[in-house]
DNA sequence: GCCGTTTTCGGCCCGACTGTTTTCAGTCG
């Protein structure tokens, strides 16, 4: 099994754990070891595993360490069947309707005899499960509500289109006369590529009026809670919104804590400890003091911000982006947190369609958009020929198409300079999806993969492999072929494509298409390390999609990306003179 | 189950909110 099979099977026996009864601690202890695992590249797994050292690997102790080898070996567990056997696999799915957890399910299960969700459901209808202890005639509703509502209620939503809810929320909590502060934390605020759930905090000097505004917004299905520092709800998309309302004073805090990750906090509260402080939404205090935490903080240290926060704890400042608990504190501590590329360092992009192939806007529309964006560049990259579902070009369309660009260009109507390129097919078989001579006139060549999706994973690596190897590649288009909530990635060793791609000068394009964000921030750090060049590519069809390299910026930052890192931030005549010496055949092309 | 210069046992975040209760358990984040 690899790594993040195992770390499925360590997060389902945490779970069945749940369902058991188990020690709280315990089943955390199995949730943290799959995490911590995701975090291990699998060649670190396999070295750790060889040589014995997992326990090395924080929050892996023996009995993991031991769960995890069975597993690697055999591809079983005996702890997961001895669990599964035990218990009936409808109640994990109940664990899923809101509102029931491990305790209500068990309840459920040993008193209705209920197994499945279909069962409860009509349990529910009969009004057995509001005769139950604990139970009443609005957890009845709530539960029927939960199921009927599951797949819109269980689901992620994209960053892009979370976004574009929680932007003019935040606008408006801020014009609010109460308001002094306001911002959208959560993994929004982080750039995660898909968002659970919006989080918004705010400072205030009244409650009740903002509280109003926020549960009347458009689009409120329902109202989940409302307190006097909290409400939520939920929106007609299935998308829930927690308010957050926290004096003047907590606002830093708060913000911190909500911002997350959890593993980000764990780690900032491990430094504040060792630091003699106690943190948390409400303050940092004294950690040796009396009382709970929310009297504490009446004696916080203060933080008029989050800049703030981190001095005191002795750290550079943290971009939210960073806060994954993957390495970002040690490097704050060292002062070595990397300059993170910006949306305004961006110069251009290199891939971008048009009408001529599945585009909706024709090359000049989209270079009027670019020009107005203030881009110096703009790729064009239609589809090649064999990409026929998507009006691939032929070899005289594409030249017909070059003319075209060079007659633009010197036309001067535009202040963007044009880049004449191709989204070149990588045949199944690794070959490329134009001839040589053809790929020549081009200023660049983008080679990705858009067929046979289901070859194995050593098929789909040598075929990429070999067209990186083509003396005409550029760069490397969406490397996996995910499609966020959509489609999973198809089989490929990431790892060795990134080995190629460094090895052959090859750039990795970083597909800023909110559904694509491929090649995964997760790679980028270790990656441009070891010398691999990123092109964040809206992989625009209209003039609208240009200003999806926002996205891309995001999990350009994630992975620690520079804008040295980014070929994109160069301007034009540094870019045309890199992708000139490519052309010219130097293997060694000027690097950052 | 994990962890440790507060160290091999005892803690591991803990407060808000709901819905059920009649003082609190369960869920959630």
């Amino acid at each position: 099994m690899n790594k993040t099979a195992i770390a499925d099977v360590l997060s389902h026996i945490a779970t069945l754990l749940e369902l058991s009864g188990a020690n709280p601690f315990k089943i955390r202890a199995f949730q943290s070891a799959a995490r911590h695992l995701l975090e291990l590249e699998q060649t670190e797994l396999d070295l750790l595993l060889r040589e014995q050292r997992l326990q090395t690997v924080k929050g892996i102790g023996a009995a993991l360490a031991q769960q995890i080898e069975e597993l690697h070996t055999t591809g079983r567990s005996l702890l997961l069947e001895q669990l599964q056997a035990s218990i009936e696999p409808g109640l994990v799915e109940m664990l899923e309707v809101p509102g029931l957890g491990p305790k209500k399910v068990k309840a459920l299960h040993d008193q209705l005899g209920v197994t499945t969700l279909t069962a409860l459901a009509a349990a529910c209808t009969e009004g057995r499960v509001a005769s139950l202890t604990g139970f009443g005639v609005k957890t009845e509703e709530k539960i029927l509500a939960g199921i009927r509502n599951r797949e819109a209620y269980g689901k992620r939503h994209l960053w892009w289109a979370a976004q574009q809810i929680a932007e003019p929320i935040v606008a408006g909590l801020r014009a609010l006369p109460q308001v002094t502060q306001a911002e959208a934390a959560g993994s929004l605020r982080r750039g995660l590529e898909t968002v659970g759930d919006l989080d918004f905090i705010v400072a205030a000097t009244e409650v009740t009026p903002v509280v109003d505004w926020f549960v009347t917004q458009p689009g409120v299905k329902e109202i989940t809670a409302r307190g006097e520092t909290k409400a939520s709800i939920r929106f007609e998309s299935g998308l829930q919104a927690d308010l957050r309302l926290v004096p003047p004073e907590q606002f830093a805090f708060a913000l911190h804590h909500f911002t997350g990750s959890k593993d980000h906090n764990v780690q900032m509260r491990q430094r504040a400890l060792s630091l003699g402080l106690s943190l948390s939404e409400w303050g940092l205090v004294l950690a040796t003091g009396e009382g709970t935490a929310k009297e504490k903080a009446s004696s916080s240290l203060p933080a008029a911000s989050e800049s703030a926060l981190f001095t005191v704890l002795g750290l550079a400042y943290i971009p939210p982006e960073l806060r994954e608990g993957r390495g970002e504190i040690e490097a704050a501590e060292s002062d070595a947190l990397p300059q993170l590329v910006e949306l305004s360092d961006l110069r251009g992009a290199f891939h971008n369609h048009t009408t001529a192939s599945d585009g909706h806007n024709t090359l000049e529309e989209m270079t009027a958009a670019a020009d107005a964006l203030g881009w110096a560049y703009l790729g064009i990259a239609d589809h090649s020929q064999s990409s026929v579902q998507a009006r691939g070009l032929s070899e005289a369309r594409l030249a017909a198409q070059v003319e075209e660009i060079h007659a633009l260009n010197a036309s001067e109507r535009y202040r963007t300079h044009v880049l004449s390129g191709t989204e070149c097919d990588i045949l199944p078989d690794g070959r490329l999806d134009f001839d040589d001579g053809v790929l020549a006139t081009l200023d660049y060549v983008v080679v990705s993969v858009h067929s046979a999706f289901t070859q194995s994973s050593a098929d789909m690596t040598a075929r990429i492999i070999r067209a990186i190897e083509h003396p005409r590649t550029t760069m490397l288009g969406h490397l996996t072929g995910r499609l966020l909530l959509r489609r999973e990635a198809y089989a490929v060793d990431v790892e060795k494509v990134i080995d190629a791609a460094i090895a052959h000068h090859v750039v990795i394009e970083l597909n800023a298409n909110p559904y694509r964000l491929d090649l995964d921030w997760r790679y980028w750090r270790k990656a441009s390390a070891r010398g691999l060049l990123c092109a964040i590519n809206p992989d625009a069809h209209d003039t609208t999609g240009l200003e999806h390299v926002a996205a891309g910026i995001n999990s350009a930052r994630k992975g620690w990306l520079t804008k040295n890192a980014v070929l994109n931030t160069r301007p034009l005549a540094a870019v045309q003179a890199w992708l000139a010496a490519r052309r010219a055949g130097a293997r060694h092309a000027p690097h950052a």
